[in-house]
DNA sequence: CAGCTAATGTACGAACTAGTACGTTAGCTA
DNA sequence: TAGCTAACGTACTAGTTCGTACATTAGCTG
């Protein structure tokens, strides 16, 4: 009852929508790359944020949009990642070497990426399927692998006849498994993968592998 | 009331110790590979299974160990699978070139395997470091891949200074990548990799990679 | 500064879910 | 065929977990 001054401060506790919101991103993302869709749990993300859980209702309507939401700003950022290439005042071979090379540093800096997409394949892609945002919307990088390929085949200097798409995949594949499996492929073969003393090792090896199949030559046909 | 005459039939059942366990390990690999972990239901499991969820109890012991076992049969498939491997009578390129075939047609063929080894990366592989009959075990595919390799270097056919544990990554990555993230590649690329009027295409694609990367004419440094 | 609304907090409930206590029976064995 | 045990079934519980009804307040606007 010692009603002395208790002046603006209070408990610190100030309105604002969108620092919220992004909190409740932020953890949320957290929550569901280490436990999965169903292994998360809303009451654990309410209580990592300064808000409760009422403002993930408030804000995101339920558990499932949440996770849509996640997978929204995920995608997001590696858009923006993607916008920054600027990898074509290289040469056809440098400038696929190093787009894989981008492509290698970024899975590797984003594991929980890694792992959210994981869990969205488990489950289908279902909520990529309910999102508006992320309907159809290409990937810059395509693009970006487009005009290369193009240079590179006009040049001579590839002689694969490959597809952008294509091209992202085997990049791509590489790229995820050594973060996705992780795990299992050091549990069964006791190699680390994602090691960093071996991540030389291995970006540049990818870089060569494609760079390999991408001017091999080919037995005509 | 009617105690008319019920011969020997009754209702059917038999017991079966060892079919039982079967039957119940099968249904748990389709329903954990269907929701991952957390979403699979022992209720479900049990329901589609002749028997009851106390079986669940009395053979496995709980969930984690019924994933367990899951996991354990799963991979006894492929360590099958790949002790049938006979590929040594070809030379290098062409039992390499049938080595990645014959993995991109298993992945293929076990879409169940791969969700489950999705999942069980997701929760770090504990369920593996937990089994006593996972830990460690290499892969017989491995030292069939240690053998060409070697044979392939020494005919000077391979210039590629890599490792057994490394190419069987590779090989995997792709074949992987296809099977695991096919929902999300397909919503975002709408490109199916998984589709069968792709599946040549592809095979010949990642066989291509491969030795295209083992044959690749070095700069020499 | 009155009043209104977006933003926030508290407490609770309904439904689900892993796991278990207890009871029953098939079918082998002495 | 008596009896024993592995195999099986039923019914229930304790603890979660998503979601919401209801109450409150910050802070902008006229």
């Amino acid at each position: 009852m010692t009603s002395i001054d208790e002046p603006a401060p209070r408990n610190g506790r100030i309105r604002d929508a969108a620092r919220t919101q992004a909190e409740i991103l932020e953890v949320a993302t957290q929550e569901f790359a280490r436990a999965g869709y169903d292994g998360a749990r809303v009451d654990e993300i309410a209580a990592r944020t300064r808000t409760t859980k009422r403002m993930i209702y408030y804000y995101f309507g339920g558990k499932e949009q949440l996770f849509t939401a996640v997978l929204e700003r995920a995608y997001g950022v590696i858009r923006e990642a993607e916008q920054q290439l600027d990898v074509e005042h290289l040469d056809p071979v440098a400038a696929i070497r190093r787009l894989a090379e981008l492509t290698f540093d970024h899975h590797e800096r984003h594991p929980d990426f890694i792992r959210l997409v994981s869990i969205e394949n488990i489950h289908g892609a279902e909520h990529i399927a309910a999102s508006e945002k992320l309907g159809r919307i290409g990937s810059p990088a395509l693009e970006v692998i487009r005009r290369i390929l193009t240079a590179g085949k006009e040049s001579g200097l590839f002689t694969a006849d490959v597809d952008a798409v294509d091209l992202h995949a085997m990049i791509s594949s590489f790229c995820f498994f050594r973060v996705a499996n992780r795990a299992t492929f050091g549990a069964l073969f006791g190699r680390d993968l994602v090691d960093p003393a071996q991540r030389e090792h291995y970006r540049a090896m990818l870089g060569d592998l494609v760079i390999a199949y991408l001017t091999a030559e080919r037995a005509a046909d």
